[in-house]
DNA sequence: TATGAATGAGTATTCATTCAT
DNA sequence: AATGAATGAATACTCATTCAT
């Protein structure tokens, strides 16, 4: 009788089997289970112990990683950030047009959105963590939407995107895009790819200061701009 | 200085004042208190004391209007659906091409979300209500999307809205509106009124067949800009 | 106002002895309401508002009669207690053996056991009375079973019964008596009478120093089964 | 003066004490503490801080052992009635006539409600428990009322008992048994034994078909009498 | 590292009772 | 006499967290 039957249990804490694996592995286990039963039941609803039984483990042992619920949320949270980061600077690093990059921020933060760590970057509540996490999160928050205000604004400056507001237009992007977090099942019908190359596309369409066929012409002078906007 | 300042205290239980308002207004300002609560502190971190504390009563005599303190939920949300349901109603009722429709439910919508009703709609979350009243609650939600999805396919049957997908054209919409309901505060720099006008333009402007902007020729009687459209 | 002027008075007022007549009938009201649903649903579950609902007023109305719900309790019972009292002055006013008055006893406890008065004394509990009241009740308790005890040790001195222990045969007819208060349902197999005559005959049977009725001859095939039995 | 004064506090708990003993044995503890607190002062009255702090626990500790209240009322029970099921089991096993059978149920039943747990048979209120298990409770109390009547069929039929309504005697004799759960208490002047030798022959008395041997001559010696008994 | 057991802090809910009208 | 509204006191139950082993 084999007690192994990996294929199916992503726990490392499988019953009759070694535990020897490195902590980290089961850290970041911990964290999987945790971030798929948050989103199914919701923070408050999922105890510590349907986290710790879907690993086989005991409630206590789960301290042994984290120091408190509220971390594992935080750090549940911290992997999505991490991809969101991740790709903002390689963007960054890119070169392309205002709305070059907008799209591609587009393209990438659509598809985080669609896995568990991205959406709940949207569907966990700061409230629920310490003021000192409260915090970096916020500031994270705000550092995403202060990047699509950019790239917007870059597009205006280049002259690949029109001139809109830019605090509104970075909202409506936004928001379309969390909203993926919310709706989004994997195994649907639409593939999180399909849905982030539809999204940019979509999302900018309004944006874009030449549509499809564009004619020689001065851009329109029409020059609201948030404060948020620079040039 | 004068003493009186009715403007910010809703409580008809104000101390050493009549207490002979009607039943329904005490229900109302009980919603009132609640639902303001509720988006500021979040529904598990709100308790009824908190409720009962700001309007001057106590715990138990909520239980006076109210079963339970989902129940209390639930009435939120229902109030800020009401509001939803009339507009869909009229819109309904009245004429105009898919795109003109969409548009009015986007100006409508998104005035609904810059309330505290309306942006019940969607932080509040559903499976904190008992399954009956998530029933519904989830009815309503598929109801609002299907409206959505149904204008944009008018608007495509009827040529006023090009070819696209009309499910992820309605889930890009209400994303951006539904985060109104997280991002937007009264007193800031934006009026309800004003995102309202911006979005429906913004929101539709991917989507309308033609481009608002026509070469010469008949100006288009779509004249709807916001107020920040300068030209 | 004179108080004896009833026969054209045309006043609403109800003249004092009517008055007090109608107020005693609406407490006498109350009681038959309560002590049916102390019954039903037991004295904890029973709500005050349920007993006022059922009496098609309103709880607060009740406090016009009882000054509490232990009172409500502590009258049920000596409504019941005074008709245990009133035939066992009877029967110890009037002549007959030990056994003679012990089957009467009998005969009337149990009839009165099929009552919902009577029921009270045996179903309710002292414990949710006052002290004093609790006190009374525990007296009273003590007080039958002493007239129990009577008449059994009359009849042993008397030669109508057997030499037996007094307190073990109290408590085993008490204890058959008691049950009924439990079990009896009015609309059941059994009227209150028949069981009445049965009991005097049965948990006398055994106690009598000489057989009931003996005479020569078969014995008598009385043979009343019941059916299966209900509950 | 030795802290150990193990006679009678059964709490493993004892503080500064071993705590390892095993579970059930832990729990056993908790439903001979509940089923004390709750005779003392009823179920209603009882609290599960009290019960606690009796075995010098905390409430929430409670809940390792029982998922609510109820449970720990049922358990109680389940042991008074897992008593009964095993004599009567055991009587059903051996042989004997009607009478006979009827004399062993009578003499163990009485046994069993001079105990906690027995009384807990009759002093709890079914209604107090779920659906679930109030059901359970009320078939128990159905089967064993059964076997009080199928005892004196049997008897009945064998010729050991004189036909009578089975119903009745049957009700009869079980009060008076039941009976014994309200006012026996441990370490008064009677034992469970004696009451019980006693029952069985009382309480049948009346119902064998022939007087154990009636011949002209002094009554029988056994001339148990309590103090109460006069002559 | 892991766990069984225990706990403290917190919360919704119930209900008898009171009070102003 | 009656009521609508309010309250205070009480209690079961939950759960994150700790601790001894």
């Amino acid at each position: 009788m084999d007690a192994r039957t990996p294929s199916f249990d992503p726990s490392p804490w499988l019953p009759f089997e070694s535990r020897r694996r490195a902590r980290d592995e089961k850290r970041e286990a911990v964290l999987r289970t945790a971030v798929h039963l948050f989103l199914e039941q919701g923070y408050h609803r999922a105890t510590l112990t349907a986290v710790a039984d879907r690993l086989n483990i005991t409630k206590p042992a789960l301290y042994n990683y984290f120091r408190s619920k509220d971390e594992i949320l935080f750090e549940c949270w911290a992997l999505g950030q991490e991809r969101v980061d991740e790709f903002i600077a390689e963007i960054g690093a890119g070169g392309g047009s205002g709305l070059a990059k907008l799209r591609k921020l587009i393209r990438s933060y659509a598809q985080v959105m669609a896995t568990d760590y991205g959406a709940s970057l949207v569907r966990f509540d700061p409230r629920d963590l310490t003021d000192k996490n409260s915090k970096i999160v916020r500031a994270a928050k705000k550092s995403i939407d202060t990047t699509f205000r950019t790239y917007i604004a870059d597009g205006i400056a280049d002259g690949s995107i029109k001139p809109c507001d830019t605090k509104l237009s970075a909202f409506a992007i936004a928001g379309s895009l969390n909203w993926i977090g919310h709706w989004f099942r994997r195994g649907g019908a639409l593939s999180a790819e399909a849905i982030a190359e539809e999204f940019a596309d979509r999302l900018t369409e309004g944006l874009a200061a030449k549509p499809i066929r564009r004619k020689a012409g001065p851009p329109p002078e029409k020059n609201k701009r948030s404060r948020g906007g620079s040039r």
